[in-house]
DNA sequence: CGTGAACTTGAGATTTCTCAAGCGGGGTGG
DNA sequence: CCACCCCGCTTGAGAAATCTCAAGTTCACG
C-alpha cells in the first residue's frame, strides 16, 4: 500500500476499496515457495514483508532470475490478464497478502488512482526487466555485479530497509549468479575485485556501501530507470564510517 | 486495432472510439528514427504498418536491442505513465500512427474493453522480455539465435507476413547479435551451424524454416510466453519444398 | 564441537570476442 | 546496360572472458 501510494495519489475511498478485498497475509518461511512456476491461481499476491526473487528454469536445471522482489511489489500482476510464467520464491521469511483476481480487475476499472498506481507498476517492472536485458546482453562482468548491487541496495533503501549506507542482503552469490547469467564462481571472484578496491564489503547477509561513486561509477549506473520517489538525497551518503 | 482485438472482443462504439483519438499516419523510412532514445512526446505511437525495434545504447556505444516490433504493436505505451527510455527504430519503411497519452488514457478509464485490451498487450511484452533474459542469461548462442528466429517467424505470421514457411526478414545479423548479447562474427557462425544442419535457410532478407520441429527442438522452443492467438494450426507446416 | 551451506581458490577447458581481411550481390549512376 | 561501390556477410586466427570441475575453508547455527 504504501508502494502504491508512490505512485498515485490514493484516495481515502480507494484505500479502503484496496484493504476490502485484501485477505489474511500468509506467512512463507525462507527458501519458501510463494508461487510455483506456471502455477494457477486465482489470486494476485503482494509482498508484505520479506524478500524474494522471480525466476524461469530451463530443461536441464539452469535457472535464471527474473528480478528481486522488496516488500511492496505485485508478485504476479501478470495474472491480472494472463497466466503466469516463472516461479516466485522467497530468500527471507514472507508475508503474502492476496486480493482475488477478479475483484482486483474491478477495482482498477472504478478507480482511476489506482488504475494509474497499478499500470505505473507493470510498467517500472518492464523497465527494470530492460535494463536487466541491456546489462546481460551489452556489459561486463563487473559492470553487471555492479549494477545489481546498486539496484538492490536503492530499492531496499526505498523500501526502508537500509540504514545509512548498509542493508540486510540475503542474496547468496549462487543468487547473484543466477540473476546476472554468470557462474558462481565468475561472481565470486568479481566480488573479492569490488571488495579490494574498497566499493562493497559484503558478508555476513549484508551489504555495506562503501564508495557509492565509485560503484555506480564501475556499474555505469543511472537510477532513472527505477523510477524511485527518493524522499531522501539522490545518493546514498558515502559515510566517514571506518571499514570494519 | 487488429492487435488489439485479439486480446479482447472490442465493441463498435470502443473501435469508434479508438479511431476518434488517432492522428494521421505518418512514415518513416527504413534506418528512421520512430522514437528517440529517452526523447518526449506528448503522443504514444501505434506501428501499422512495417518492422521496428527497440533498442538501448551504453556510453561506449555498445547496442542492446530489446525487442522487435511487427504491424499492431504499441510503440511507446510506457508513456501511458512514464517518460521511454530507449529508442525505436525502423528496419523496413514503416506507417506510425498517433494517439494522445492523455486521451488514451481517458480511452482506458472510460471502456473496460480497451483496458483490457492495453493491459494484456503490456503484459504479453513483460513475458517476452523475460523469455529473453532467460535466453541471454541462460542459453547457449546457438539455443538462443534458434529462440529468436522462432520467435520473430511466430511473430510474423500472427501479423500475417509470412507465407507457409517463409517470411520477409531485415533484421541483419548484426541486429540478430545486439538482440541476442552476441557478437556479429559469432552469430554468423552459428546461422551457419543451423543453415548446414538444414533447419533454415536464410538470405536476400527472408528467412525459411525447413525445419519447425528441429528448430524448435534446438532452441528448446515453447511458444506459450508470446501468447499468440493462433488462428491457423499450432506450428507452421513444414512442408515438403525443395531447398532452392 | 559437529555440520552444512556458502564462499574461496586453483587450473585447465570452452565459448565467445576482436581484429583484420576478403567476398558478393544488388542498386545505382554514368 | 554495365561497371562500380557499399553494406552485409564470411572466414581465419589469436586473445580474452568466462565456465567447469574439484578441493578446500569459513562461519553461522544447532
Amino acid at each position: 500500500m504504501a508502494t502504491l501510494q508512490t505512485y498515485a495519489a490514493l484516495s481515502a475511498h480507494e484505500r479502503v476499496a484496496v484493504q476490502a478485498i485484501v485477505g489474511a497475509p500468509r506467512p512463507v518461511g525462507a527458501e519458501g515457495e510463494i508461487v510455483g512456476e506456471g502455477e494457477f491461481s486465482a489470486d494476485c499476491h503482494v509482498l508484505l514483508e520479506g524478500q524474494a526473487f522471480r525466476h524461469k528454469t530451463l530443461a536441464d536445471g539452469r535457472r535464471q532470475i527474473l528480478g528481486f522482489l522488496v516488500p511492496g511489489d505485485v508478485v504476479d500482476l501478470q495474472r491480472l490478464y494472463l497466466g503466469v510464467d516463472y516461479g516466485v520464491t522467497a530468500l527471507t521469511p514472507c508475508q503474502v497478502a492476496t486480493a482475488p483476481r477478479a475483484k482486483l480487475e474491478d477495482l482498477l476499472l472504478q478507480h482511476s488512482g489506482l488504475a494509474r498506481a497499478f499500470w505505473s507498476l507493470v510498467l517500472i517492472e518492464a523497465s527494470i526487466q530492460r535494463a536487466w536485458m541491456l546489462g546481460m546482453g551489452r556489459r561486463t562482468a563487473r559492470a553487471r555485479v555492479a549494477h545489481l548491487l546498486c539496484e538492490v541496495f536503492l530499492r531496499l533503501r526505498e523500501a526502508g530497509l537500509a540504514r545509512g549506507n548498509r542493508c540486510g542482503f540475503p542474496i547468496t552469490q549462487n543468487h547473484l549468479a543466477d540473476a546476472l547469467g554468470l557462474s558462481g564462481v565468475h561472481t565470486n571472484r568479481v566480488l573479492q575485485a569490488l571488495r579490494s578496491e574498497g566499493l562493497i564489503a559484503l558478508r555476513a547477509r549484508e551489504l555495506v556501501i562503501l564508495d557509492w561513486p565509485g560503484l555506480e561509477e564501475a556499474a555505469e549506473f543511472d537510477p532513472a530507470y527505477l523510477y524511485l520517489h527518493l524522499p531522501f538525497a539522490e545518493n546514498p551518503a558515502t559515510p566517514p564510517i571506518a571499514i570494519p
